[in-house]
DNA sequence: TACTGGATTCACT
DNA sequence: GTGAATCCAGTAA
């Protein structure tokens, strides 16, 4: 069952959670996203200080947020809380179908090193700015998949952010093999 | 107009 | 485990 945009009117820690298990297809490609990531306005986000870029965190929920970071790669991020800044990372997936178009973006054949980032898989998606603001299901479309179980759920400290260690936000679905 | 740094990845040691 | 690549958005002037 496809997923509405108001499905992510809540609040963004909760839907980080909701999100795995779930399928995203876009194009040719879709696969289960297994790990998460909240934004919320804490000093680590774009939401903590709105800008252009990042307004969208505050004015929307249930679209897609894609910016470039690195000069390399992007982050495929959806907008959540409807009266609040919010935001999901999707940072990892377990691909299920074009496999082998990402392989050939990817220019990679280890299928767990196909989507196990968040730069990795909007390069083997091919999602770019372009995506940016779309509304979810317009043209990336996420659907009821598997349902995981609170207990298959591994809640950690978001890494690499030294401003925000102390924060619990970032899932992942237990015993997986396709996460970052 | 110029400067700074990043929600990353990869190659190399 | 460490460092380079790479360019855009944000900031300050």
């Amino acid at each position: 069952m496809q997923i509405s945009k108001k499905w992510f009117e809540g609040d963004a820690v909760d839907i980080a959670k909701k999100l795995l298990g779930k399928k995203i297809e876009f194009k040719n490609c879709s696969g289960i996203i297994v790990e998460t990531e909240a934004y919320k306005t804490d000093e680590a986000s774009h939401g903590f200080k709105l800008t252009p870029r990042s307004q969208i965190m505050a004015d929307s929920y249930g679209n897609v947020y894609v910016y470039f970071i690195y000069g390399n790669y992007f982050c495929l991020n959806f907008t959540t809380n409807k009266n609040d800044v919010g935001a999901v990372l999707i940072r990892a997936i377990e691909p299920l179908e074009g496999i082998n178009t990402m392989k050939k973006r990817r220019k990679q054949d280890n299928i767990h090193n196909l989507c196990s980032g968040p730069g990795k898989l909007c390069q083997a998606f091919n999602i770019t700015k372009q995506q940016n603001n779309k509304d979810v299901g317009e043209e990336i479309i996420i659907s009821t998949h598997k349902n995981i179980k609170d207990s298959d759920i591994i809640k950690t400290k978001r890494i690499g952010i030294s401003k925000a260690t102390h924060l619990d936000w970032r899932f992942y679905i237990k015993n997986n093999n396709f996460v970052s």
